[in-house]
DNA sequence: GCGACAG
DNA sequence: ATCTTGTCGC
């Protein structure tokens, strides 16, 4: 991103959102922002030169987007009630690859060859898994319970950098090298559960390809994912309950289609977690399996007891 | 102004 | 995810 935002000349600006296109989604604009704001880019000769897509300068990394103004109009560019003209002074023509576009497109590959058969036989073992961070560290917390007794056998942790940024819809990228080391670690242990619980979207997901899906689509592992916050899919909030999931659709050429479901963990909660199939479950067991670790926390105790771990261990050092 | 999109 | 003090409620 940084090449891009070098490439807007004196003079011009250009959109956050005209950038995030630029680098193949524009849906990764308030990861430009942030960058610009908070990140290294904001230390770039060119960094004001970026406003939003109405015009309006945004803010401003020295805190005062007053300096952002000055800086432009010494540069001849017209501020008029803290907008921009953007069809009078916006930069268009970037040069350069689009990395999101092919990020996207393994995704989908991926998608089309994955497959939400049902499991044939229930699960003796079954992991979770979760990250945490500690400054450019991130650490994945692998444990393992045993499905019938509903306790935990085995554990381990992983750290690494991570490289990738946080961008909607494109977790995976940043997470899953974590989640494939520490399952080569289990591989070699011989802790190989027969199901991956995972903090993250299954097929609910704008692509179906949800860091839950990638992981079973790159290990041959069922996986299910669960989130505590809404991805995409739509549903009832009055359908809510503690009792029993309600579905989540999502509009596709052969009719509206489910890919997930919603519960409040506890019944004391109105805010709901989500389930979705990653690979080689079904909608249905996914539900049943989570619903079997469900015991009046937020999140199944897999996934709870790995965050409880890798947030641990950051804290222990 | 409102809505808001995993971790 | 992470930054973070006191505070409300079971």
């Amino acid at each position: 991103m940084r090449d891009r935002i070098a490439q807007i000349p004196v003079g011009k600006v250009a959109t956050y959102g005209q950038i995030a296109a630029s680098l193949g989604d524009r849906l990764a604009s308030r990861w430009i922002g942030e960058q610009l704001l908070h990140g290294p880019a904001a230390q770039q000769p060119a960094a004001h030169r970026v406003v939003r897509a109405g015009g309006e300068l945004g803010l401003f990394h020295t805190g005062d987007p007053t300096d952002k103004q000055r800086l432009l109009e010494s540069e001849g560019v017209v501020v008029v009630d803290g907008k921009v003209n953007l069809a009078e002074y916006e930069f268009c023509e970037f040069a350069g690859t689009a990395p999101l576009a092919d990020l996207r497109k393994w995704q989908q590959e991926l998608a089309e060859r994955n497959r939400l058969s049902e499991m044939k036989r229930g699960p003796a073992l079954v992991a979770g898994l979760d990250v945490s961070y500690d400054g450019d560290d991130g650490v994945v917390a692998y444990v393992l319970f045993d499905y019938a007794t509903r306790e935990m056998v085995w554990s381990h942790i992983t750290r690494q950098p991570v490289l990738f940024p946080y961008i909607t819809s494109y977790l995976s990228y940043r997470e899953l090298p974590l989640h494939l080391s520490v399952l080569a670690t289990a591989m070699q242990a011989s802790r190989i559960a027969d199901l991956l619980m995972i903090d993250g979207s299954g097929i609910l997901h704008p692509r179906r390809s949800g860091i839950a899906s990638m992981l079973s689509a790159l290990t041959g592992l069922p996986t299910i994912g669960v989130t505590k916050k809404h991805l995409c899919g739509s549903y009832l909030a009055s359908d809510l309950s503690a009792d029993r999931f309600c579905d989540l659709h999502v509009e596709e050429k052969a009719g509206p289609t489910k890919l997930g479901a919603a519960i409040l963990p506890t019944r004391k909660t109105k805010r709901p977690i989500f389930v979705s199939p990653g690979g080689l479950v079904s909608c249905d067991q996914a539900e049943a399996l989570v619903s079997h670790f469900m015991v009046g926390k937020r999140l199944p105790t897999p996934i709870a007891a790995a965050d409880r771990l890798s947030r641990q261990s950051i804290t222990t050092g």
